[in-house]
DNA sequence: GTGTGTGAAGTGGTTCACAGCG
DNA sequence: CGCTGTGAACCACTTCACACAC
């Protein structure tokens, strides 16, 4: 079965409030205290959940340490994805640092910048190779995901350059542009200056209305 | 009226294009073209456009200048925001230095950390108070806007004192964890371990089907 | 009684299809 | 004739409401 998009962030955050109740001790939780904890409707968390069949108890609500296993399943990785880094600038040093990438799902293989003065050091324990030369060490490596953290300018054709390998499965692109990709390659985008122009532009309607 | 979410979100890239066709000396721009330059569906862009009023031309398109200032007068901000920023450690400081930030609409005016180490010190031209103060500083310089770049465990309480500062209308969180506020305080998150979760679900997904 | 699971209804956003204007 | 503007159809996700299990 399909699982819809907004369903996945969802689960992803059902995990880590079950994780967090699992080590505080807790045994038992409901859809209501889940939807309160996470900003979510009570009858949204039982439709996400019971879309993995009947893991709740009727009148009790959800035992943490089953669910939060069962989550974790849904959720876990065939192995573990051997992720590159391509802009080691600010914000890709910003993600190398970051736990999100700290995470027994991916590891880290190695790091791309055009900038020479970094190329052969090595950052948070991995080594930074020339954007040139990319193609060639995410085959080698067996990359096959890519994190892009670069200026909107060289977006595109770095994934060119990294989707002609065919190594490459998956971008997640910071960049602030938008990117084209062979449709085998899936690409989720975080554009940051995107949310905060959304909350601007929010904020200036609401102080419209007054 | 109100504007769909998504559709901001679309302005804000519609914006940005426009910015290059323009500065790139094109006249004229079909729904057809900046569809095809954004992934988006031409019906999606003419929809999008015409809640402004008619600004194409039938059996022409779009004055690329004309409809860069239109969205451009949409998107425009009454004044400056003033800008806090909470958590200067890795992902704080890749914001900082970072082109999202570097926007006539908004100023970086403080930031904030717990750590004493950082405390009086001076990055990218902005000081750095401690966190106990911000609430304090937020009201004295007029800052509305905060951005949350602190682990998810201060997230919350950082949330809760700057709240009762009174000055905050809007927070753009970064921390892995959704954080509760009163209703008339916006928040717009970027939650980046769940983007790279979900992707990583996809992927998983697409193994699987072969 | 209490809280889940779920079909059905509702809501919001996207896409279609074509009328209408340049 | 071409491309926009837009009501209507469509689709996806959310919420409701209540039967059902504990």
């Amino acid at each position: 079965m399909k699982i819809a998009e907004p369903t996945v962030g969802r689960l992803v955050q059902y995990h880590r409030l079950l994780e967090r109740l699992y080590m505080e001790g807790q045994k038992v939780v409901s859809s209501q205290e889940i939807g309160e904890s996470l900003a979510f409707k009570a009858s949204q968390v039982r439709k996400d959940l019971s879309y993995f069949g009947e893991i709740g108890k009727r009148g009790v609500g959800y035992h943490v340490e089953k669910l939060y296993k069962h989550i974790n399943e849904i959720l876990s990785s065939p192995r573990k994805w051997k992720l590159g880094l391509i802009g080691v600038g600010h914000l890709g040093s910003a993600l190398l640092g970051y736990g999100a990438l700290r995470n027994d799902k991916v590891e880290i293989s190695a790091l791309f910048d055009n900038d020479k003065s970094k190329v052969g050091k090595v950052f948070f324990g991995v080594e930074c190779h020339h954007i040139d030369d990319a193609a060639k060490i995410i085959c080698r490596d067996r990359i096959e995901v890519v994190i892009l953290a670069v200026p909107s300018s060289a977006a595109q054709s770095c994934v060119d350059s990294i989707v002609s390998s065919g190594c490459v499965k998956g971008i997640l692109n910071f960049s602030p542009i938008s990117i084209v990709t062979p449709a085998d390659v899936l690409v989720t985008s975080v554009d940051i200056s995107v949310e905060l122009e959304k909350l601007l532009f929010y904020l200036k309607e609401e102080e419209k209305k007054k």
